[in-house]
DNA sequence: TGCTGCATGTAAACAGTTACATGATTAG
DNA sequence: CTAATCATGTAACTGTTTACATGCAGCA
């Protein structure tokens, strides 16, 4: 039926634990849960302000001189939707992976092709691997309590180790003596 | 600039070999891209139209009694625009996995609601997994020529058969006696 | 007769992104 | 002084999905 915006709920999930203001949820999420859910900057305040007309935030302004800043403090009611959506089965993922849509058809094309969007691809997965590694390390040092976090991350970093080596694998280690 | 539609791509790519009727196209998608790049049905036939305007791809009805079915055929134009994307850096993948989003919240909430959703995730892959291997050995038989769509098979089922075994991992191979 | 599969399509609603617009504060 | 960052928001557009509507053919 109604099929909810789920912007709604990371946005909730954020304030279950601080009292943030959208440009902070915002920071939070470019950090984190967009590298498996991704969410343009430009949805969050317009949530921010359906979720207040639901009741499950409130807001209040807090000045630091002339500079509002606008926070939002979950609700009870909030929380509640919050765990309703928590115990519903995910949907299914949607993929919309251009990658490999064109590995697919690269029997129609040229081999030459895809191996350059593959050397790039390999060269894009190892940084974000790099990354990876440094929030790995943050969260360890510095949110021990998020378990979660850590182990959604880890998840993200198998995905990213397998598909590493199928790229290394498929075009026979050309890279691997210098930045491995 | 202009974020072109990218069914357009989907379905030229189908074409490169065969004329084929949206309804075709339809059950082709289903069958093999929609495991990485899902579309919708209905996006097929105004697809179709757009891509007639542009000139690239022709129809030409074809009747079986009064069944109307209406073929398309890519043109030269087409088959440059296929090409002309398909060497184009593909763009970063669009992610929105529920289930990756709910175990990142899994510290606000209870471990057990999360246990369900693994229990179920694992049981739906394991289904998947059978699938794929299905489609392996048809492409193996029936379409040897398709190298990349195998190729591409391959990648999903790694992923699969990683976040399988990740999920058996966490949850001490509760399910392994049954049906591994 | 009614069900399933083949076959094509449209309208309305909704979600999501891009681009824009504004202004304060802080660091160099 | 100016660039970067903090901070909030809107309008327009585009893409996508949902739901609907139609009708033929074959089979039980």
């Amino acid at each position: 039926m109604t099929k909810e915006k789920k912007t709604k709920f990371v946005i909730l999930g954020f304030l279950l634990n601080d009292s943030l203001s959208g440009y902070e949820i915002g920071e939070m999420i470019k950090e984190s849960t967009n590298n498996f859910w991704q969410e343009s900057d430009a949805s969050i305040y317009p949530t921010l302000k359906l979720l207040t007309k639901e009741g499950f935030v409130s807001a209040e302004p807090v000045y630091v001189g002339k500079r509002r800043k606008e926070v939002f403090t979950i609700t009870n009611a909030g929380r509640e939707a919050f765990l309703e959506w928590f115990k519903r089965s995910p949907d299914p993922d949607q993929h919309r992976e251009e990658f490999l849509l064109k590995l697919f058809f690269t029997d129609e094309t040229t081999e030459e092709q895809m191996q350059r969007h593959c050397d790039e691809k390999l060269r894009e997965l190892k940084k974000l691997r790099e990354k990876y590694k440094e929030i790995e390390d943050f969260l360890i040092k510095q949110s021990p309590r998020k378990t979660y976090w850590l182990k959604t991350l880890l998840v993200g970093l198998a995905h990213l180790e397998l598909d590493i080596s199928l790229l290394q694998e498929q075009y026979g280690e050309v890279y691997a003596t210098n930045n491995n």
